[in-house]
DNA sequence: GTTCTTCCTCACGTCGCGTGAGGGTCAAGC
DNA sequence: GCTTGACCCTCACGCGACGTGAGGAAGAAC
């Protein structure tokens, strides 16, 4: 039953007649919006019938996403056009589901390109990403390094790179395997001047799906020999050709100053 | 044309080719999500291109809608599970999406009923308006009326009222005007206790489309009276009823210790 | 030397309340 | 009349990601 009077009520019953919160309620009186027209003796806030109708229609316009400011003028300035009001409300919230849907789409290719790699519809795979593109590549690699600060730097730019990107790249990794072979075709031997600029290319070229520092590259040296499948690649370019680009990343190493024997990933 | 060095960003260049304000720069080294590693003798922020590439990352995430400490988790902690953090942002902005799309419904509602007043299909509106109701009328009477703070009320309660309401209203209006009629019929006299009761009811009928006081009541029966049309709708119940209505609704006032002949509408 | 731009560090404002802190008031049971 | 527990009051800070000056030093161009 009813404290104080019977037609007047204090902020916790207005607040649950309304649905709203007692601080809700405080708020909107310390701001003017809504207050009510009698406090009692003891300064407790006395809502009237009046005072809940207008709480009503705050209520309702709240609901609508209307800011209080808004809200007030809607309710004090009978001048104001209440449509265009909710025209202009109904124009911003469109304009913010817009927004949201963009992102949304943002977040999902960026979710593919952590979970699948590269963002190339299966169709154009072969175009993009060259004759020897394997589709399982990308599940193989995050299987090993999907937990790696790097796959993530690797995902987050395969988000925002379009298939030219990938062609590019994938163009740009053939031109640097041609030039390997043909230095070990011409004789060039680990830590020489043209070695070492091709080990150069090629952290700089690996840099572009994450940093690659020149420790880690001497780490991808190590997998490059041991791995099968990679060095199943780079020996099928040319014999050998594995090991040699191992032994060429040492020694650029070395002439950096990174003990390859002591290199770590990170 | 760098100021400072030549690989070392001040924050203006910085923000710049970021694409983000000097402030935005600012704020992140305060929060510690993304420092410069350096500063010049007089304190100038420099960023150098590691910093750039985290700058970058902090953007690229902050543009998924990402909160900031989220993304320093992404950025900083490598057990963290970027895909999960995604797909949590993806599912907070559908529902978000989800919501705004409700709102947005609402919103048409509420200007469809400032604009077209009862929200019934054309198809159902004698169904549950009456079978006297005139399409015209909302029009008419947002003409009339529209720029009224009482327009207002009726329509953000026309907006939330569902047809069962409306045919509520509808019948007891109905109720109302033959209880009316058979008053007359009776013998019963503007002043009397069956019309007072009569004139109270219909003005307990009217708040339910805005807040109708006593004045304004008043000024409504001389609408009745005067408005050819409405003089039309009671007189066609009953010859005479339109006056009879108004003089029993002054004299309800008068009762009350409102003066009819001074009586202002608000 | 002067002026214009850029930089620095506070520090308050935004929006609609949530969440205590510290302390009166009300209604009821003993 | 006293306690207890529910309710009320008024500050006042916190949130999130910066915007927006204020007041002053440093850099670059004339």
């Amino acid at each position: 039953m009813s404290r104080m009077t019977d037609d007047q009520l204090t902020v916790g019953q207005a607040a649950q007649r309304l649905g709203v919160t007692v601080r809700t309620l405080h708020h909107w009186d310390a701001e003017g919006l809504a207050q009510p027209s009698a406090r009692s003796a003891a300064g407790y806030r006395l809502y009237t019938q009046a005072d809940l109708d207008r709480l009503e229609r705050v209520v309702l316009y709240r609901e609508l996403g209307l800011g209080l400011n808004a809200i007030c003028g809607l309710l004090d300035d009978p001048d104001m056009d209440a449509v265009a009001t909710l025209h202009e409300q109904s124009a911003q919230t469109e304009e913010h589901i817009h927004r949201l849907q963009q992102l949304q789409g943002s977040l999902r290719n960026m979710i593919e390109a952590h979970e699948r790699g590269p963002l190339v519809g299966p169709e154009r795979q072969e175009e993009v990403l060259g004759e020897g593109w394997n589709p399982d590549w990308p599940a193989q690699a995050r299987a090993r390094w999907g937990h790696t600060a790097q796959w993530r730097q690797y995902a987050e730019r395969a988000a925002v790179r379009a298939p030219e990107g990938w062609s590019e790249l994938t163009r740009e990794t053939e031109e640097l395997d041609g030039d390997l072979v043909r230095a070990v075709d011409d004789g060039a031997v680990p830590g020489d001047a043209r070695a070492n600029d091709l080990v150069e290319r090629h952290r700089k070229l690996f840099s572009r799906y994450f940093p690659l520092t020149r420790q880690m590259q001497v780490c991808l040296g190590r997998v490059y020999e041991s791995d099968p499948a990679f060095a199943a690649h780079y020996d099928a370019l040319h014999p050998g050709l594995a090991m040699w680009l191992r032994e060429a990343i040492d020694e650029s190493a070395r002439l950096h100053g990174v003990d390859p024997d002591t290199a770590s990933w990170e």
